[in-house]
DNA sequence: GTAATTGCTAAACCTCACTTTAGGTCAAGG
DNA sequence: CCTTGACCTAAAGTGAGGTTTAGCAATTAC
């Protein structure tokens, strides 16, 4: 129980609330890199707890894993990553979310022009068109919410 | 091609931009209920374009299934659904969605606060909180953007 | 020192929302 | 009549985001 051997990854859940098994998940997929220590187990870094605090709210707002590693593997490599660089890619996660608080607002807005006519219809109703586009893109994976899938 | 005949799937999947086999699960997952004609193939009403089109719109808003079909369960049963029937689901549907982008607000404007100071720290950040009672509900299921699991 | 925890891996399993495949039937046009 | 295209079912596959299981090793608590 020296000082400075990093947290254990119960300790990590236990912190953050996820499961080991969702962490463990993450180190496959590549969001977080612990390291070992001499028996094989892992050791986190406590800017780990910010990394997964980050992963946790960015799927809240629906964020995909693939979109998160996108945004962690901005910050620096070699060092703890400091405010700055939290406040850099904060920003560039401030700007997805607004764009998509944008278009749901837009679609709430048409939906409230439907409201009066009550007809959903094909042919006329303004909420039908957005939609009718998605489906010309054809067969294949259909992207929610007006946004493009995972770069 | 007598005129009372009702329209085919390929017709629907044509009309509303869905791949036949998706059409083909939603009606496994009670969501829609064609008929059959002498030959065994399904027909469908005209009012089920209006169904399937409330299932695309939904989904866009993030809905699942479960949910999108609790709404059209408050179809009447017996009778094609009137203008004043979409009116009152729509109006439950946009109470859903106001709430949804109330949560997506409410969590941008704490991202807001949290840029100054760069922290997403577990202890202190405004951001934090949410994600962490969604922690303290246990094992199990997440739900998603402060939606509570379909009823 | 030993028992209970906690951690390890690999692989199987799960839900959601579908698509694809395989093998066969129905309907419409020439 | 016969071919072509649309339709049928059942079952397996997909991909995201994990959880569960099995069997074993390391750590911690007493």
């Amino acid at each position: 129980m020296a000082v400075n051997e990093g947290l254990s990854i119960g300790a990590l859940a236990k912190r953050t609330g996820l499961a080991v098994s969702a962490i463990r998940y993450y180190e496959a997929q590549g969001l977080i890199a612990p390291w070992r220590n001499a028996g094989g187990q892992r050791r986190f870094d406590r800017a780990d707890l910010r990394r997964l605090s980050f992963i946790m709210i960015a799927q809240q707002f629906g964020f995909t894993l693939p979109q998160i590693k996108a945004e962690l593997d901005q910050l620096p490599g070699g060092r703890t990553p400091t405010k700055t660089d939290w406040t850099r890619i904060s920003q560039s996660f401030r700007a997805a979310l607004d764009a998509r608080i944008t278009t749901l607002t837009k679609l709430r807005d048409n939906l409230d022009g439907c409201i009066g006519c009550g007809c959903l219809s094909l042919e006329a109703c303004a909420l039908y068109n957005p939609v009718d586009r998605a489906g010309e893109k054809g067969p294949g994976p259909r992207y929610l919410m007006g946004d493009e899938p995972a770069a």
